[in-house]
Order: structure tokens, then C-alpha cells, then sequence
RNA sequence: GCCGAUGUAGCUCAGCCGGUAGAGCAACUGAUUCGUAAUCAGUAGGUCAGCGGUUCAAAUCCGCUCAUCGGCUCCA
């Protein structure tokens, strides 16, 4: 029998058979340990823990804890799933079913539908499964017979994914447990019996692959963790999340309205709503004019040949609105674009007059969809921080790394973490592939010159140019597209852009589309989930709310009110004949920064008596000056 | 747009096997004048999403439409 080095973390190395399992190899070594380790890690690749160790390997296990560990536990129980849902329903083919950042999922084909009942059926029979104990096994096939087993056994989605694996691949695995064997690359964890804790979610469409042409599958989303403290966290964390759900705290803070009779995806913002709203972009208009950017304002809607030239109509038409007037067609704006080369157009540029930045809070529409339409994140009508930079090529890198600061100083200021992502040229897009590559190359030259990281997104660009974009992260970590910078060399040639160069010769600027917040309803929607409503007092509408304990501190009262709102503190009054405590509760529950008491102490010494939101932390009794200061103190740098 | 679920008072929800609607909170009125997260009492509030069908009778059963929610595809 030939013998093999393993090297083991530590870096201490042993000697074994060729042929033993990775758990052999590693029983003796670490005990217990093992018992709780759902695969191992040999030469870094991910295997069972069954896996036969053939040559001289670096071998390590893998727990629950790792989320490697986590994502081989999660897909395990979506294939205890998948036997469970064949078991019970007749005629269910199997798809994929793969872990995901949160659980996993299962896709099936069913004539049927699967009804929430249903989910508390298979989750039964999962268990039963589980304490089967059934182990995975694995086993390896040549595709050709793979095809064969599952052709046999009607699992037409298997034979698909199999036929379209790449040609040098000519083995495939399979596993099973019990009597349910499905193609799969693993690894999985040892036996089913060492699932503790999952729970089915919800019921969802999904088109096979993805591919909206395709058949539509049933799809169960389902979770799973170590134990069942951690799998009742999470459920705790999802309800802490609805809680934050901007749609509600909308509502609840009086921010803004959805309503039927005004229809989808159209929001009208209440006075608290608009005042956030204005509070941002006076902080945009501000920061625009610090970075060099002209302020500018075009029509909402545009002749439909001006659409035609743009490429709008050929490429954007579904997504747009038309209208008429006195029998003209015109185009309702979906972007702002159009007016911007139109302002560029009115003179003829020099080279030493760019770059030109034309900054503009853009409204635009967009036939969004019903389906995706959701609150502020997805609507129909929305404003963006839009800007278009006309520069020369040689300006291109400055100005994109520019931008690129410029977005992560917002994110900063509005306290997110972000991740940038490049995307490439879709099918369908207008342009030279040269000036495509030339696009490509100066936003990611610009990203290293920055060095930001970054993924690449293949096929991801809009249709005029390849673009950098923004996710930002919230306080639950979820990530939302806000900021984008798009390169576009098409625009500027199809309204035949120039500039006088040094040689006194015509050149073709180049244009830069960008948005920092993007639509500033969304980076609302997103922000409200942020700070779950709680806003920090510089974008708080209301940062403050005068409190009488009694009828009788009314005049001093409204003094405290005039003069706070002279001061420019957003203010409120709450005189009405309730007990303080009520007032503070409903102050705490529409989450004002401060509230200021004022009783009869107050009324005497002339002061107020803060008490703040966060903490509950009553600040003592001072004067309406000293109040005035510790507002600006915390709007010092922002506005 | 596609798949599924849902739609009852401002909000959260109850309303069984069909017999013309109910709670809590909010609102309003009055009393109370109160010191850091809910004072008491009373009043009002609904074309049961809309339209059509079945039935002696529909919130309830069926169909269509609209909207919302969860996903998929798309996206700021």
C-alpha cells in the first residue's frame, strides 16, 4: 500500500495509507471534534468527509461555524427536502437546490401548487428523515450513464444539466440518501441525522435557469442553522425587519402615502416626507456646487425624434411613456440626459472649458413592471441626483475617480459600507466594441487608481455604456443599488458633440452619466429601513417636540417654539391635555431626538428640559440657547 | 410581465358549514391639569377592494378586474 504526507493545520504532518477516508485520517487526531464537522477541506477543495484521501494533501475539517460549513449543512437539508416533497407529492420533478446567502432552496416542476400546508407536510417528513439517520453517500458515474439513470427515472431537468456540462467533463457525482439519489457536486454533511434545526419559509416562482422564457418552477425557500437558538434569532431578526420595513414606518412616521386611486408606484410625500426629502437635497445641491457641478433643470418631457436620436426608442421604448400635444408625439423623460447635450450644445466649447458638470434632481418615470414595484425602492416616478460630466478623454480618469470619491464621502456622511461592481456590455448595446473597450478599461483603470475592489459583472452595462455601481450596505446588511457611474461614448457622437481643441481642430467630448444617491426615493427607502425611522437629528423633520406638563406652560411654550423655529430647529408642539408620560410615549414612538420638557421649573427659570431619544437620558434643565447649540453641535458638518 | 398568496373601520386583526358586521389601538367630545413610554368616560366610524354570477339569502361559494405582499425576470 503506498503511503502519503498529510499536512494538517498546524503544519505538523503525518503519514497515512493512500486510500483513507479524510475522517480515518483525522479520527485519531481530533476526537470529538470531528463529530461535529459536516466536511473537510483537502488541498482546499471542498469534500465529504467519506472522501478517500488518494496523495500528499493538506487536509482540515470544516464546521457548522464556518459559513463554508453553514452552506454544506443548508444544501444537505434542500435535498432532504427534495425527497421529502417526492415522497409525499406524485409527479414532482427535481431541479436544483442550491444553499444561498440565508438558507436555500429547492426548485421543482409540479402540475400542482404547493399551498403553506403543504410546506408543514414536507417539513414533517423531513424530520421523519432526519431521524432516520440515512448517511450521504456518494457516488461517481460517466455522464453518459448518469444521463441514462436519471432519463430512466423522468428527471428530464437532471438530463439537461447534465448534456450541458462542459465537454472535458466526463465523470459526474451523484449522492443519495435513503432511497433519494440526486446529481449533485457536494459535498454533504456525514448523515441526515445531524440536521437539528431548518424551517421551510415560503412558496415562490422561478424560472428554470433563471431565463424568464423558460418554464416556470416552484420554488421553497427554507433555512437552517447549528442549533435552534441560532434558526429562532433569525426568525427574530425577520421580524425585526418587517418592523423596519420603510412601507410601514412610512406610515407609522408619517412620511409619506401609497394609494390606489393616484395608482402604482406613484408616492405622495407628506409634509414630514418632504421635508427629509428637502433636507437631502439641499445637502446634494450644496455638495454638487463644492465639486464643480452646474446646476441645471430640463423639461419633463421631450419630442419623440429627440428620443429617436438618442437611442431611447429603440432601446428604452417599453420602459417609457408617451404622450401627445397638439399632435405632436412626445416622449415623457425617463432619464435626464437629452437636456444636458442639449446645454452643451448652445455654444461652441473649448477645450479648456471642460469638463462641464450639469447636475440635475432629474424626475423621471419609468413603466416599471408590476411586479417588481415596490414602496419607495421601485416606483414609477422618482428623482435622481443625476449628473452628466462632458470631458475630454484625457479628463476621464480624474473625473471618474472624482465621482468615486465623491460617493464613498456620501456614504460616509449617511453612514453605509458599500461594494462596487463593474459591468460589462450587454447584448443589444449601441457602439464601437473599440469604444467600449476604451469605456471599460478608464473606469477600471480609475477603480485600481483608487484602490477600490471590485467584481466584474459580465453583461451587465447599460445599453450605451459599461458602468461602476454602487451597492451599499444597511444596518441588517442587506444591499441596495444606489450610486452608478456609466461611461458613454455613443451619446456624445449621435448628437455630434465638439469641442475646439488645442489644435483648432473639432473633438468628440466624452460623457459620463453618474448618480450619487441615485433616486432619492429609494436611498429614503433605504435610509428609513437604516435607522429603523430613527434618524440622525441633522435629517430628522422633526428634531425636536416642546412637551407642557400642564395648560398652564402653553405661553411658555409657544416662546420656546418661536424661538427655536427663528433658530431654524424643525420644531413641533405638543400642548395638548394628555399626562407627560403619554407625550413622551408617543414622542419615543415617532422617534423625535429630543423632546423638551416644559413644566412649571421651566416656566420660572426660563429654560427647557431635553430628554433624549436614543437612551431615554433626560438631560436637565437649560436655556433655549444652550438647546440650540447641542442641535447644531449635532448637525455640525452635515448641513 | 410570470408564479403563488392576500384584500373586512385610519392601523392590527376576528367573523365556523352562506342568514344583511365585531374587538383592540388610533380619531372625536367631555371630565381631569397631571414631571420623563399609555388618565377616565362617552361618541362616531364599514358599498366587507371593484364588477359580474350562483342562491330565497353572499364578507363567506364561483368568475373576471384592480391593488398589495413574497419570489422570478428587470432595475435607480
Amino acid at each position: 500500500m503506498e503511503k502519503i504526507t498529510i499536512t494538517l493545520p498546524d503544519g505538523s504532518t503525518e503519514v497515512h495509507q493512500a486510500g483513507e477516508s479524510v475522517r480515518e485520517i483525522l479520527s485519531s487526531r481530533c476526537g470529538d471534534a470531528i463529530a461535529s464537522a459536516v466536511a473537510a477541506r483537502v488541498n482546499g477543495q471542498m469534500v465529504d468527509l467519506s472522501r478517500p484521501v488518494l496523495e500528499d494533501s493538506s487536509v482540515e475539517l470544516v464546521y457548522i461555524s464556518s459559513t463554508e460549513g453553514l452552506g454544506v449543512l443548508r444544501h444537505s437539508i434542500s435535498h432532504i427536502m427534495a425527497q421529502a416533497v417526492q415522497d409525499i407529492f406524485k409527479g414532482v420533478k427535481v431541479t436544483i437546490g442550491p444553499s444561498i446567502e440565508e438558507g436555500f432552496y429547492y426548485d421543482f416542476e409540479y402540475a400542482n401548487t404547493f399551498t403553506p400546508e403543504d410546506l408543514e407536510k414536507i417539513e414533517a417528513r423531513m424530520r421523519e428523515i432526519v431521524s432516520a439517520d440515512h448517511p450521504f453517500v456518494r457516488l461517481e458515474m460517466s455522464r453518459k450513464e448518469a444521463a441514462a439513470f436519471f432519463e430512466k427515472k423522468g428527471e428530464s431537468y437532471k438530463v439537461e444539466l447534465i448534456n450541458d456540462l462542459p465537454d472535458d467533463v466526463t465523470d459526474v457525482s451523484l449522492y443519495t440518501q435513503g432511497d433519494f439519489v440526486d446529481l449533485c457536486r457536494g459535498p454533504h454533511i456525514p448523515s441526515t441525522g445531524m440536521i437539528t434545526a431548518f424551517k421551510l419559509l415560503n412558496v415562490a416562482g422561478a424560472y428554470w435557469r433563471g431565463n424568464e422564457k423558460n418554464r416556470m418552477l416552484q420554488r421553497i425557500y427554507g433555512t437552517g442553522f447549528a442549533t435552534q437558538e441560532e434558526l429562532a434569532s433569525y426568525l427574530t431578526l425577520m421580524e425585526e425587519a418587517k418592523k423596519r420595513d420603510h412601507r410601514r414606518l412610512g406610515r407609522e412616521l408619517d412620511l409619506f402615502q401609497l394609494n390606489d386611486e393616484v395608482g402604482p408606484g406613484l408616492i405622495i410625500f407628506h409634509p414630514k416626507g418632504t421635508l427629509l426629502r428637502t433636507i437631502i437635497e439641499d445637502w446634494e445641491r450644496k455638495e454638487h456646487l463644492k465639486r464643480g457641478y452646474d446646476i441645471v433643470m430640463g423639461p419633463q418631457i421631450l419630442k419623440v425624434d429627440l428620443w429617436k436620436k438618442s437611442g431611447h426608442f429603440e432601446h428604452y421604448r417599453e420602459n417609457m411613456y408617451f404622450t401627445e400635444v397638439d399632435d405632436q408625439a412626445y416622449g415623457i423623460k425617463p432619464m435626464n440626459c437629452l437636456s444636458h447635450m442639449l446645454i452643451y450644445k448652445s455654444k461652441i466649447r473649448s477645450y479648456r472649458d471642460l469638463p462641464l458638470r450639469y447636475f440635475e434632481l432629474g424626475t423621471v418615470h419609468r413603466h416599471e413592471k408590476t411586479g417588481v414595484l415596490h414602496g419607495l425602492m421601485r416606483a414609477r416616478q422618482f428623482t435622481q441626483d443625476d449628473a452628466h460630466i462632458l470631458c475630454r478623454p484625457d479628463q476621464l480618469n480624474t473625473e471618474i475617480r472624482a465621482i468615486a470619491d465623491f460617493v464613498d464621502y456620501a456614504m460616509g456622511v449617511f453612514g453605509f459600507s458599500y461594494e462596487v461592481e463593474l459591468s460589462t456590455r450587454p447584448n443589444g448595446s449601441i457602439g464601437s466594441d473599440a469604444d467600449w473597450d476604451l469605456a471599460t478599461e478608464a473606469l477600471k483603470l480609475a477603480l485600481e487608481d483608487n484602490a477600490m475592489t471590485y467584481d466584474i459583472n459580465e453583461g451587465d452595462g447599460a445599453f450605451y455604456g459599461p458602468k461602476i455601481d454602487f451597492k451599499l450596505k444597511d444596518a441588517l446588511g442587506r444591499k441596495w443599488q444606489c450610486a452608478t457611474i456609466q461611461c458613454d461614448f455613443a451619446l456624445p457622437e449621435r448628437f455630434d458633440l465638439s469641442y475646439i481643441g488645442a489644435d483648432g481642430e473639432k473633438h468628440r467630448p466624452v460623457m459620463l452619466h453618474r448618480v450619487i444617491l441615485g433616486a432619492i426615493e429609494r436611498f429614503m427607502g433605504v435610509l428609513i429601513e437604516h435607522y429603523a425611522g430613527a434618524f440622525p437629528v441633522w435629517l430628522s423633520p422633526v428634531q425636536t417636540s416642546i412637551l407642557t406638563v400642564t395648560d398652564s406652560q402653553i405661553p411658555h411654550g409657544e416662546k420656546v417654539y418661536s424661538r427655536l423655529l427663528e433658530a431654524g430647529v424643525r420644531c413641533e408642539r405638543d400642548f395638548r391635555n394628555e399626562k407627560l408620560g403619554y407625550k413622551i410615549r408617543e414622542g419615543q414612538m415617532q422617534k423625535v431626538p429630543y423632546m423638551l420638557v416644559v413644566g412649571d421649573r421651566e416656566v420660572e427659570s426660563g429654560t427647557v428640559s431635553p430628554r433624549e431619544r436614543d437612551g431615554g437620558k433626560n438631560l436637565g434643565s437649560m436655556s433655549i440657547d444652550d438647546f440650540i447649540a447641542v442641535v447644531r453641535e449635532k448637525c455640525d458638518g452635515f448641513e
